[in-house]
DNA sequence: GTGAAACCTCAAGTGGACTTGAGGTCAAGG
DNA sequence: CCTTGACCTCAAGTCCACTTGAGGTTTCAC
């Protein structure tokens, strides 16, 4: 392991796309680990890019930073990570895209419908559909959509 | 119009199933609008509750706020709203869920190989895929995954 | 040797969508 | 008459994932 192999943090960000205080942000969450040069400055390994594949796969998933936080601390410390280590963190993954596609699904195929009848609401629609109907359905009434998914694009681009 | 045909914000909560503090946040927002009884309380009238059925529909299909409240001032004020406007109003959604159900699938897809392979970064994983290579593709190198649908299902349950 | 660039820490700010709390009013039932 | 609960306003808090800023050090190229 030479010292090359050792990464800054601008030469992380830049080969990450990683905002450099996005990484110190993750270091404090235990998301990340570094060493330190003598002056103090991180140095960080190179298969630090992997668990940040990682996390930016995990996140596009849904999970949140404190559930890939848990889910990478079952990473053994010793070793480098093996492929196999991480395919077992993100068995599961799958199941959990497919229920956001259908949701997505229902909701399009819902909104198909609802472009032609202008209805977008009550149970004929279920677009959005809140519990109207005074209770006929009891408290237990329609669950809404799928929550999942919310929130535009963000700015990702630094260009422009 | 009697006026049983109005609605405290207590009633129009259970309803829609949206709480008073979102209705008054709302309010604030222009996104509804409501008369006042003799004491200073909220009216409001019923199809408040399709617009607020729009609300939900809107989000889900990943509106913020303050486009939804954009796309209500084109309604007209004088009338209550016909289904013709609601199907102007989303139209245009269907093209926004087709590409994010597409982003989605190819999250998915490219998951499926990872699983396989476990290598999750790197130019031969889609998954994640930040510009490694130290800038072989230059400048704009590849996109990232569409960062669509982040954040998971919030609490949307009273129960519990 | 000097100035810019890159790095450091720590605290505070941002944005979106709300919720919570303090402090007060009003209507209805017993 | 009094209490309960539904409602009011306005300010501040919350959560998540970061970013920004202030103030300071180190490294590097010339």
């Amino acid at each position: 392991m030479r010292a090359t192999d050792l990464l800054g943090i601008g030469e992380l960000s830049r080969r990450s796309g990683v905002a450099p205080s996005a990484l110190r942000y993750y270091e404090n969450l235990g998301l990340l680990t570094s060493t330190r040069s003598p002056s103090g400055r991180r140095r960080f390994e190179r298969h630090t890019l992997r668990r940040l594949a990682f996390v930016r796969a995990a996140q596009n998933v849904g999970l949140t930073l404190d559930e890939i936080a848990e889910a990478l601390r079952t990473l053994p410390e010793a070793r480098t990570p093996t492929t196999a280590d991480w395919a077992r963190l993100s068995r599961g993954w799958q199941a959990r895209l497919d229920e956001q596609i259908a949701a997505l699904q229902a909701l399009r195929d819902g909104l198909g419908s609802c472009i032609g009848c202008g209805c977008l609401s009550l149970r004929r629609c279920r677009l959005s559909n809140p519990r109207d109907d005074a209770g006929a359905q009891g408290a237990s009434g329609a669950a809404y959509l799928a929550p999942v998914l919310r929130r535009p694009a963000r700015r990702e681009q630094t260009a422009e």
